[in-house]
DNA sequence: TAGGAACCTGACATTGACGTCAGAGGTAGC
DNA sequence: GCTACCTCTGACGTCAATGTCAGGTTCCTA
C-alpha cells in the first residue's frame, strides 16, 4: 500500500510516518519512481511504534527494542532497558491512578456543591 | 520559605516555580526586596500541578480546575472539562496496561530465548 | 563588612514529534 | 491526455515546559 493507506489505517499522519521511517522505525520499499510502498505487516509495526511513544519511550529506545520485538531475542543491555522502561511503565499507571483519585475527589467535591449548594473545599 | 526550600522540598526546579507563577499557576508573597515568599501550602500545591502536568493536562486546563480544586465549586463548564480529563485518564491508564502486556510479551519471548537458545519471534 | 550563596528579571536555547509550505514529479480514472 | 489527487524532498515553524546565561541585587555567616 502506499503512505497514504498506511496513514488512514493507522490513524498516524503522513508527516510521522516519513518521521519514523527517518529515525529507522520503519522501513519501506520503493516504487520505481521513489514512491513509498508498505506491507501489512507496517500497520502492526506503526501501532506499536505509537504505543511505545505513548508510554514516554523516546524514538532512540524504540529503535533499541524493536529488532528484539521481531525476532524475540534481545542482547543483555536491551533486556535491561526493556525491564527499566516496564518499570516506568507501571510506575505511570501508579501515577496516573493516583491522579484519577485526585480528580475524583474534586469531581464529588463539586457535585457535593452544586447540589447542596454549598462550597466544600477538600480536606 | 524562599524558593530554593520549595524547589528542594517539591523535587522541582526553581525554573519550574517561577514558571508556575508565570502561568499563575502558584501565587507568592513577595518580601520587601522583592523575593518570592511560601508558605507550606504551596508544597502540596506544586506536587498537585506535577501531577496533573503528568496526566498530560496542560497549564491552561490546570489553571481553569484548580480554583475548583480549592474552593470545590465547579461551574458547569469546568465541570465538564474535569469529566473529560478524567477519562482521558482512565483512557491513558488503559492503553499503559496494554503496553505493558505488549512489554513482557517481548520481555518473556526474550527470556526464553535466552533459556533456549532459539529465537522464538511474536505470534 | 566581606564574600559566597541564593535570588531577581529578561531573554534566548532546547527537545521531540510532528505541522506546514514550496516546488516538482507520479498516478489513476475518464 | 486532462484533471484531480497523491507523493516526493527539504526546510523552516510550532508548542510547552524547562534549561541556561547575563548582569545585577539580597541574604546570611563568619
Amino acid at each position: 500500500m502506499r503512505i497514504g493507506e498506511l496513514a488512514e489505517r493507522t490513524g498516524v499522519s503522513v508527516r510521522a510516518l516519513r518521521y519514523y521511517e527517518e529515525q529507522k522505525l520503519l522501513a519501506s520499499e520503493r516504487s520505481g519512481s521513489g514512491q513509498r510502498r508498505y506491507d501489512e505487516k507496517a500497520v502492526t509495526r506503526v501501532k506499536l511504534i505509537q504505543q511505545l511513544y505513548g508510554a514516554g519511550i523516546s524514538s532512540a529506545s524504540i529503535l533499541e527494542m524493536l529488532p528484539c520485538v521481531v525476532t524475540g531475542v534481545a542482547a543483555p543491555e536491551v533486556m535491561a532497558k526493556l525491564i527499566g522502561h516496564r518499570s516506568s511503565v507501571v510506575r505511570q499507571i501508579e501515577e496516573l491512578q493516583e491522579t484519577l483519585l485526585q480528580l475524583d475527589r474534586v469531581i464529588a467535591g463539586a457535585t457535593e456543591a452544586y447540589a447542596t449548594g454549598k462550597p466544600c473545599p477538600p480536606q
